[in-house]
RNA sequence: GGUCCUGUAGCUCAGUUGGUAGAGCGUUCGACUGAAAAUCGAAAGGUCACCGGAUCGACGCCGGUCGGGACCA
């Protein structure tokens, strides 16, 4: 099963709660918590709050590994396939719907090559990304109606020249896939006004915990230089305070911002997905009303 | 007590030599196939502090009231 939703809303308490009811074992979908040392700013579960209950996927990157989709498709796939053998319930848990949807559904990713979007991503920086436009509206009309950012397009024509064949010609015919495995999706949800009640006392709290402390250990790592696990919300914000860019509150209030932001983007993508179960996230039956949506499936 | 500055969208502020207004941020909605806690798109929001005057017409000019600020005493 997979427990999805916005950020805030709950997903770490109740998968433990789950995987103990039912002899379940958690694999983490959340992108920011691969990596090692980025622990209170991503909410990730300590050891405590695990209670013994086997987690993957935490922890398995350095901060300079850029991570990327593809390779959470396989290696959460295999983590699903080793729980399954020891028959225990993978449950799936995270935030990030395109890493979710990667695990779950049939998604073929098309290759892709550093130097050829190198390449790509200079010419744009130095001549925008015009020629690149009518490469595309020649090449993948289908792919230049629906993209409109230029990271999109240049990895649109990265694949067309990379593999002949139209970026779009690579996507599915249906938006999803009934033919992959049953998989039991339980989104948590909170009223919006309340959600960000929330997120301004976790951030607040993360940083009574020390989050400042664990991004100065981390900068001595060469976070700033990550090429992904900068950007993380938070930690971002912290880098720019401890560069004095901002002031402390003005870190934290910005965090908060940005954590609001992107809790909504979240919702929206997993909104979006009918096959998604919505749950009041406060409800105390939370798991008792999981049980029965296992039992009726 | 006096002088001067100031009051425009939830916030910070543009603006119109008088023809009823804009940006950034926030908010809401949406997209999303190798950076996804990223990236990008769209929408909603304002009796331009209040009252009166002159004007065909005022947010803009004149007078007053109230609120904020600076300085002088």
């Amino acid at each position: 099963m997979a427990l999805v939703g916005a950020t805030a809303t709950g997903k770490t308490a109740l998968s433990v709660a789950l995987a103990q009811t039912l002899g379940g074992e958690v694999i983490n979908a959340d992108s920011m918590q691969f990596y090692r040392g980025m622990d209170i700013g991503t909410a990730k579960a300590t050891a405590t709050e695990r209670q013994g209950v086997p987690h993957h996927l935490l922890d398995i990157y350095e901060l300079d590994v850029k991570a990327n989709v593809a390779t959470f498709q396989t290696l959460a796939r295999q983590k699903v396939a080793e729980v399954r053998e020891r028959n225990r319930v993978p449950i799936l848990t995270g935030g990030s719907g395109l890493y979710v949807r990667a695990a779950l559904d049939t998604l073929e990713f098309p290759p892709t090559d550093p130097d050829l979007r190198q390449e790509l991503q200079d010419h744009v920086t130095a001549h925008g990304t015009d020629e690149l436009v009518s490469e595309l509206r020649r090449v993948d009309p289908t792919s230049l109606d629906r993209i409109h950012d230029d990271r999109r397009i240049i990895r649109a024509i990265e694949v067309y020249r990379l593999t002949g064949r139209p970026f779009s010609s690579f996507m599915p015919t249906r938006q999803y896939h009934p033919d992959t495995p049953p998989v039991l999706q339980i989104g948590l949800r909170i009223e919006r006004e309340l959600l960000h009640e929330r997120i301004a006392q976790r951030v607040h709290q993360m940083v009574d915990r020390g989050w400042l402390e664990e991004v100065q250990h981390l900068k001595t790592q060469g976070l700033e230089h990550a090429p992904t696990a900068s950007r993380a919300i938070g930690y971002r914000q912290m880098l720019a305070h401890l560069a004095g860019q901002m002031s402390k509150t003005e870190a934290i209030e910005s965090t908060i911002v940005a954590t609001r932001r992107f809790a909504r983007r979240q919702e929206t993508w997993f909104k979006a997905d009918p096959r998604v179960h919505w749950i009041e996230a406060q409800s105390r039956h939370a798991v008792d009303q999981i049980l029965e949506l296992l039992e009726s499936d």
